[in-house]
RNA sequence: GGCGGGGUAGCAAAGUGGUUAUGCAGCGGCCUGCAAAGCCGUCUACGUGGGUUCGAUUCCCGCCCCCGCCUCCA
């Protein structure tokens, strides 16, 4: 029975969708004006991963994440660049895809546009202003009218009064009200603009969820995601859009991700201090990266650091060496085993990834004791679940660095060198064969003798 | 100021009213020509002051510290 920490109750709920066997899960995905960094990459993992565990549990998922392609960063970034907007933004998508691939994510069921839903937002706008909920302003601009929205605030815990006490931003003399947010901006000279009815502009951010996941998943839907920062205002927003309009219920599961931080701070764009996820695989095997962030919590707080990362990396190698004995058989999970009976366990627990991953190791420490075929297929299996582990455990342990690989040995090499050790520890010069090794040792090769022969891996 | 999330052993990170989390690192042993890997054993815990309780890291209250949202942000 899985639970779910639901943002809108503040509490974990068991999770119930809305049809049976079937779930509707969307989640923000990204504004493409520059490159995904690894707090992006916290939140799609995070959302891969409940996509994989609610597939795993036998559900039929659609899962719907959209990108964001027209925005003000968007439009500044292509000026500054001095490129189309269009340019940018295709270039970007496809570093995302190759991204989210390196990251072993599967993709989503459907990835809608906002460009390409802008028709369905006007006629949405058209809604809330027949029902009093919005107004278009002189300047041409849409404003959502949020003191007529009786459950405004309700997501994130706040009141207009307590918003009203903490404003921090001038207010815009358009508006009625200084909490108002845009829901149509009035087209600028030189930007990207679409017909309306209030004339020539472009959709507000808030609204495209409303309308990509109605069009996709309609106007009711089970879970709906994304990062934590996510939940004031925009989310609120969408619930204000999409309940305002439609008179019902939106969302029955609001999930978001913790933050990933720099030295105990946020990851994030303003603050500048983001790491890309391009720049991170340079350095570390994307296996290892999707290991750090599942190992932990997806609402914790985590943070990132070479040494956090060098430690996932040598936790990942265990599992791996685990592996590397006999050969997996490839099986269909026994869910009443009592080690899938623990992962499941967790993972029901509103996805705790922690203890899961904590049942690999006890298994891989049974399958270093048994040497149990069973166990290991059971261990390949599970780390499956959560999109790890699938490699030949020999490809990943002698995988050459991260990047480029410059400058490190070739198998070839390698394996010529400890043939040379072989010869050297056969004529009991053992002098010769150490030098070998420290050589080998100096370059990030680590040799193993076991009874089969000298296996190496990298290190 | 309002609202919310945290402070767990050297580091990372789960969890629980009483019984080993887990990983990395350390220490001792086994194995090995020596190592590595693995196995066995082992040392460091629950921010702080009270309260409830037979018993609290785990529930309640106060305090300290950190982080986030309240403005674009995953």
């Amino acid at each position: 029975m899985l639970k779910i920490y639901n943002s809108l109750a503040r509490d974990k709920q068991v999770f119930v969708p809305i049809n049976p066997g079937q779930v509707r899960m969307y989640v923000c995905g990204m504004t493409v004006y520059d490159d995904c960094h690894l707090g992006h990459a916290r939140m799609l993992l995070s959302f891969d991963m409940v996509y994989r565990w609610l597939k795993s549990s036998d559900y039929d998922v659609t899962y719907v994440r959209n990108i964001t392609d027209v925005e003000d960063k968007i439009i500044a970034r292509a000026a500054e660049n001095h490129e189309t907007i269009s340019a940018l933004t295709q270039r970007m998508v496809e570093h995302l895809h190759r991204d989210t691939g390196r990251l072993l994510m599967l993709p989503p069921t459907h990835e809608p546009r906002a460009t390409a839903h802008v028709p369905g937002m006007v006629a949405l706008i058209e809604q809330l202003i027949a029902k009093g909920l919005a107004y278009p302003a002189a300047n041409g601009d849409v404003y959502y009218a949020v003191a007529k929205f009786p459950g405004y605030g309700k997501l994130s815990g706040k009141s207009l009064a307590d918003l009203r006490a903490g404003e921090r931003i001038e207010v815009d003399p358009h508006k009625r009200d200084p909490l108002d947010f845009v829901l149509w901006k009035a087209a600028k000279p030189d930007e990207p603009s679409w017909p309306s009815p209030w004339g020539a502009g472009r959709p507000g951010w808030h609204i495209e969820c409303s309308v990509m996941s109605e069009f996709h998943l309609g106007t009711h839907f089970d879970i709906h995601g994304g990062g934590h920062d996510l939940q004031f205002p925009h989310h609120e927003n969408e619930i204000a859009q999409s309940e305002g309009a439609h008179g019902h219920a939106f969302v029955n599961y609001w999930m978001h991700n913790g933050f990933l931080r720099f030295n105990d701070e946020k990851m994030s764009k303003s603050l500048g201090n983001f790491f890309k996820i391009d720049d991170v695989l340079k350095t570390f095997d994307a296996e290892v990266v999707r290991f750090f962030i599942l190992r932990a919590h997806y609402r914790s707080p985590l943070n990132y650091s070479e040494t956090t990362l060098a430690d996932a990396k040598n936790a990942l190698d265990r599992l791996y060496t685990a592996l590397k004995g006999v050969a997996a058989p490839d099986l269909v999970i026994d869910w009443n085993e009592p080690g899938a009976l623990r992962f499941r366990a967790a993972m029901d627990d509103d996805f705790n990834t922690p203890e899961a991953v904590a049942v690999l190791f006890e298994l891989a420490s049974e399958a270093n004791r048994t040497h149990s075929a069973q166990t290991i297929g059971l261990l390949k299996a599970l780390g499956g679940v959560l999109g790890l582990l699938q490699r030949d455990p020999n490809v990943y342990l002698q995988a050459a660095p991260a990047g480029d690989g410059a400058g490190s040995l070739s198998a070839v090499l390698i394996e010529e060198r400890i043939a040379a050790r072989g010869a050297a520890k056969q004529a009991k010069n053992f002098a010769e064969a150490d030098s070998i090794r420290a050589e080998l040792l100096a370059a990030g090769v680590v040799l193993e003798d076991t009874a089969l022969g000298t296996s190496w891996r990298r290190n």
